[in-house]
This record gives structure tokens, C-alpha cells and sequence, in this order.
DNA sequence: CGGGGGCTTGAGGCCACTCAACGATAGTGG
DNA sequence: CCACTATCGTTGAGTGGCCTCAAGCCCCCG
């Protein structure tokens, strides 16, 4: 595994130098890379979470799963998202690299250090919570009162904000982890995505069914009801 | 409305004195109190975020619509739970009184100017919103992968540790609330309920359909597959 | 070129939803 | 105190959207 010492942070904006890193605490905070093969655990649900993660590359899913093997995927990390960050001493969903992954750490405890004495970095500490919370507010309504439809437009949408490039959005993960994410099966997903397809709001590109092109956004909003 | 400036804070665990209010920060911070009829809106989404609220007797619900009027319910808060505590400016939910409702006010500056200065109530608010967080993950696991009666199951539980005193749990909610709060229709709310009745785990009291005795918990926890 | 995983598509089934009727309860006004 | 009414809850019948099961295609990779 490919370990390294990162003597400074990225410029990269949610980087976790925007935890408020400044030249002092900097020093504190060890900064180190870490890769994970495709399918790969980074850890588990209910171990303890001795470090916060941000991705350099690649992407992560964080899940839940019941006893029967039924899995409810919480959140896909993208480059330069933070995850593992926990209040608690204990991960509260297991994550797995979803593609090859590289990610930075931290320790949980020098993070805490840092945040006792510096109010900026508790404030973004919060402030990273927050938004987590907000999107896990969000997702409940979609997973409690959307159709199927909404779901995969709203996945679309959302991943079109985060990942495209050039026009093509290339996913990352399965029709499974998709399916996963939204509360369906993947042949339901699969379905969506067809009927989607005839409508004419997305185009398939290369023979890979990994990417789309949103064709007409303005449509695909239209499809998923907002509050 | 009844409105008083409250020179304690309450003893009770999970008050705002739990923020880490000391008899130096205290002073600062003007609690009132305000009386919300059932039924009655406390604020609606997106509204501007001024106050931050503890329920000191009643029952709040928190919920988005869709424009077409599907409700999805986040949470129900009880006696001695702080809502309306946003990051951001606005807040991300509308909030109505279930039953009349009394409430503490915090402005919500206050305790930012607050937290500024004293690292515990800081570290407090990140608390909460953790707390919050944690509800919000295990929600979507229910809404997205478990079945009506597993639903049910797990919201008797919920309550039932929540509000349970003297062996009875008086809801204070609807049927219609607990099928948004679930994400299913207040029929199949009513038919689980129903069917855990026939199976023995529960008992109703009284001539209300709101007041419920847990007869079997090991048998009811069961239904609910865990995680 | 053969094997396997991922994706699509079809056929059929089931669980939760919809629509409807009815009973019970609480609130209102006489 | 009792009709009257609105609201809430239960139950039944039928529907439908998503799930299940299955087959087949395509692409990747050995």
C-alpha cells in the first residue's frame, strides 16, 4: 500500500484544509494517502473511527445493511468530499472504494485537539455535519414519497452537479449501488433509466452504459417534484 | 400568548442548559417561552432561521411537502427536544404543533455569539447535530429498505423509549402522521397495527386508539430487523 | 475464444396503495 | 344532557407499481 506524509494541504475547495488548517494547527495534523481496490472495505460499521477520510480519487459508498443482507447505500464520496467523520467513537455506516480509491486521513484525535483551541476549525467541523444532515434530510423525502421516476431523475441531477465533465457524466458505481442509493432494485433503475432515455432527456455514450449525457436537464427537473 | 423570560434553565437532561450554558454565559441568553395551539404552524421551510426551540410540553412534527402535497415527515419532537437548529440561515423544515405545545425560544445569535467564546457549548451544538444526523441514517434505512410491518415495529420501539410512562405510550400523533413519518398511507399504518394486535405483542387502553401497552418487546423487536 | 459480471428486457406476482364504507370518538351547540 | 357533525380509525375489495424470476445481450478480461 502506498503510504506518504502530504507536507501540504490541496487548494481544492471542501478540501480538508477548509477545516481551517491554518500554517500553525497545520503542523499538528499528520496528512497521509491510502488506496483501496475496487470493492475494498475502508471500515466497517461499529469500529472505532480513529481517522476522518477525504477523497483524492475515485469513489466511496457508505451503507447500512440488515441482518437478511438488504443494503441501504447513505452517501457516494467524490473527489474531495471528507467522510468518517464521526461525533461518536464508532463508524456508523461501513464504506467500500466503489472504483480504484485513494484517499488522505487523519487522526480523529488530532482533528479534536486542533478544534478544542481553534473555533474556526470547530465552526467547519459543524459546518461539514450540517451539511451531511442536510442531505440525509433531503434523501429521506425522496426514499419516504418518491416514484421510482423521481428517484433516478434526482440521482441524475445530483450526480450531474457533482461529477460531470465536459458534458458526459461518467458513473462511478452499478446499477446496483444506484439502486441501493434510491431505495429500488436495479432492473427498476434500469427500467427508469430506458423509459428516460425514450423521453430523450439522456443519451448514452461509448458502449459502456456508465455514461450519460443529460440531454435536457430542464426536463429531467421537471420529472422530479421538489418541495 | 403567554410569553415569560425564564431566569433558570430546566434540569431536565437534553435542555438547552445542556448546551453548556454556564451561570456566566447564561445571562446572555434570553429564554422565553410560547404556546402553539394543535395543529398550528411553529415556522415553515426555508424560512429565515431566528430562534432555536425546546419542546417544554407538547409534540412537534417536522416534514417537507412535495408540490403535489406527499408529506414526508423527519421527526417527531417530544418533551425536552431542541429543534429548529440550522447551520445554515434558513430552516430546512416546516414544524407544527401534533397537540398544543408549549416551547422555549433561544435566538438563535445568542448562541452563536456564545459558542464563539466557550468551546463546550460549541462542542454541544455539534453534538445535537450529530444526534440529529444519527436519526436522520437510520431513517433512510428504514424508509428505503424495510417492510410496512418492520416500519411499525421500529416506530413502537422509537416511541416507546421515548415516551413511554407507567408501562402505557400515549401517541400524540395521528395515524396520518405515523404513515409519513414511515413513508407508507395511514391504512397500512392502521392494518400493522392491526395485525401486531392479533399477534399479542400489543395492547390497546382506554377508548383511544393513541394509548398503547407493549405486551411482548422481545417479540416486537424481533419484527425489526436490525442493522 | 470462453467465462463471468453487468445491464436490459419480459412475464408474472405481491405488497402497499387507492377507493370506499362504516364505526367510534370528540367537539359543538342546542 | 343529548343530537349533530367532523375527524379519526378500521376494515374490505380491487388496483397498480415495484419486485421477483428468468432469459439473453454485451463487454471486459483472462
Amino acid at each position: 500500500m502506498f503510504v506518504r506524509i502530504a507536507t501540504d494541504s490541496a487548494q481544492r475547495p471542501n478540501s480538508l484544509r477548509d477545516l481551517g488548517m491554518t500554517s500553525d494547527s497545520k503542523a499538528i495534523v499528520s496528512l497521509s494517502e491510502f488506496s483501496y481496490r475496487k470493492g475494498k472495505e475502508i471500515y466497517g460499521e461499529k469500529e472505532p473511527a480513529e481517522y476522518v477520510y477525504q477523497v483524492k480519487a475515485g469513489a466511496v459508498r457508505s451503507y447500512k445493511l440488515l441482518s437478511d443482507g438488504r443494503r441501504q447505500i447513505g452517501a457516494f464520496h467524490l473527489r474531495g468530499d471528507i467522510f468518517g467523520l464521526e461525533n461518536g467513537s464508532e463508524h456508523r455506516f461501513t464504506t467500500e472504494a466503489v472504483i480504484d480509491t485513494t484517499v488522505r486521513l487523519i487522526r480523529r484525535q488530532s482533528l479534536e485537539t486542533v478544534a478544542e483551541s481553534d473555533a474556526t476549525v470547530a465552526k467547519n467541523l459543524l459546518s461539514l455535519t450540517t451539511n451531511n444532515l442536510q442531505h440525509a434530510e433531503d434523501h429521506m423525502l425522496l426514499l419516504g414519497r418518491k416514484t421510482s421516476l423521481e428517484r433516478v431523475a434526482a440521482f441524475l441531477l445530483e450526480m450531474d452537479k457533482r461529477l460531470t465533465a465536459a458534458g458526459i457524466m461518467a458513473l462511478p458505481m452499478s446499477r446496483r449501488d444506484i439502486a441501493d442509493y434510491l431505495g429500488l432494485t436495479l432492473e427498476t433503475v434500469s427500467r427508469a433509466l430506458s423509459r428516460l432515455h425514450e423521453f430523450g432527456v439522456l443519451g448514452f455514450v461509448g458502449n459502456t452504459q456508465r455514461q450519460i449525457v443529460l440531454l435536457d436537464r430542464e426536463r429531467l427537473a421537471g420529472l422530479d417534484l421538489q418541495s
